[in-house]
DNA sequence: AATTTCATGTAATTCGTTACATGATTCC
DNA sequence: GGAATCATGTAACGAATTACATGAAATT
């Protein structure tokens, strides 16, 4: 039972539903993936790997060539033999039971989803949640967004004169980026409930579609000068 | 020596340095001046300021009315009889070792200061802080958040296929925060030399004075349209 | 041959929270 | 007189990190 991290727990098993990796691939895919919004050390990574194991929902393969990932792969023995690649050293692999796991926390609209902590990693699985559940999850981290504005605003009001520059200078920058992501969000709400209405009001009760994303111009900017390489 | 939390203590010292207070106000003014950055529960607060205690930062003082904070207040022993406004508990107070140890903190420019936990509160205080460390902290920060960037940019052009439209929506998203946080940087870095080349390059090694912010028209906006509240 | 990157793990520690326990004071 | 908020604490737990330990494979 162990009661496991939650956000690592539902970050692991949702990237092995993807394909079967190695602890290190696993770690780089998440600080990547989950960009700026969490990084994991091995420390973390590991012990939470062996425990998702006794649970029952990963199972350890050792091997396959790295680059062999997304193969049909009926569990390789290797002993060390020819193979083409750099050999991996022990592969995960989502078991059925961990896959049902992995829907249950994905349906999963505690009010925890939208905090801090989790919103980031529910987004980047947005691809495999239905359509409800996106829309609560965006939904609720707006409202939750909001109620700290009000705060914010409140606190502001009633302290104004006796703050310095510096901490006013804070105060309206955490406030500003506060407002820029629930413009964000409303953007995303707004083209979820447009795909909706796209299509039909038939019936499929877990519908995995995207809306499709309000599309962005330039993606942060090409970049043509890449000059700062280390 | 016991090496209680950076942050917390940092904040502490810093908070009360203004003037003196008990854990209760102290715990809320932690709360909203340093705003969205941090929060912290009873649970750390009080422990830290026994610790505090003990190294012969903080003594603790017993009542004076709490609106009397900024008196003279030549440690008032109350034997609860007659006092005006509503009788506070323990009232913590800076000795001049803890306003030496502040300082000596608010001097350190070790690479910590910019990291996301630290420079929120460091920002906080840049009231108290001499301009030459304002400036390091400042430069700090930003080619930390340019090397950030840099990681970003590099891994979204090795992974740009291989995402769905929400990992890679999530990315830009991050990206455009980052960015925001540098062109925010880069206004206060200017407005702080501004600052420093209206004064002439006269001595005072540890002058403090407030270079001018950057003034921003509508703090936060006025917010005419508050619909969509809870 | 040496260094870097890949790869896996453990033990101790850090930083903080939640839940609990307690009670005074103020507001309605 | 009952609820809310003020006020102070403690014990148990949580989630993750750092530092350490180890070694194989690839690159230069």
């Amino acid at each position: 039972m162990s009661r496991r991290s939650g956000v690592l727990e539902f970050a692991v098993l949702g990237l092995l539903r993807e394909s079967p990796m190695h602890g290190y691939e696993l770690r780089k895919r998440l600080n990547t993936s989950l960009g700026v919004f969490r990084a994991f050390s091995y420390g973390s990574l590991y012990p939470c790997l062996k425990t998702l194991v006794t649970n029952g929902w990963l199972i350890e393969e050792s091997t396959g060539t790295a680059e062999d990932a997304t193969a049909p792969a009926g569990r390789v023995v290797p002993s060390s033999s020819a193979l083409g690649g750099r050999r991996a050293k022990i592969v995960y692999r989502l078991t059925p039971e961990g896959k049902e796991r992995f829907e249950e926390l994905l349906s999963h609209t505690g009010p925890d989803a939208w905090e801090d902590e989790h919103f980031g990693v529910r987004f980047a699985f947005f691809g495999q949640t239905s359509r409800d559940v996106r829309m609560r999850v965006l939904e609720g981290r707006r409202s939750r967004l909001e109620e700290r504005l009000e705060k914010m605003r409140a606190s502001l009001a009633r302290t104004r004169e006796r703050l310095d520059d510096y901490t006013l200078e804070l105060q309206r920058h955490g406030m500003e980026s506060v407002e820029r992501e629930v413009r964000w969000l409303n953007e995303l709400i707004e083209s979820e409930r447009a795909g909706r209405e796209q299509r039909r009001p038939a019936e499929q009760d877990t519908s995995h579609d995207t809306g499709g994303l309000p599309r962005h111009r330039g993606s942060t900017r090409p970049d043509p000068s890449d000059d700062t390489a280390k």
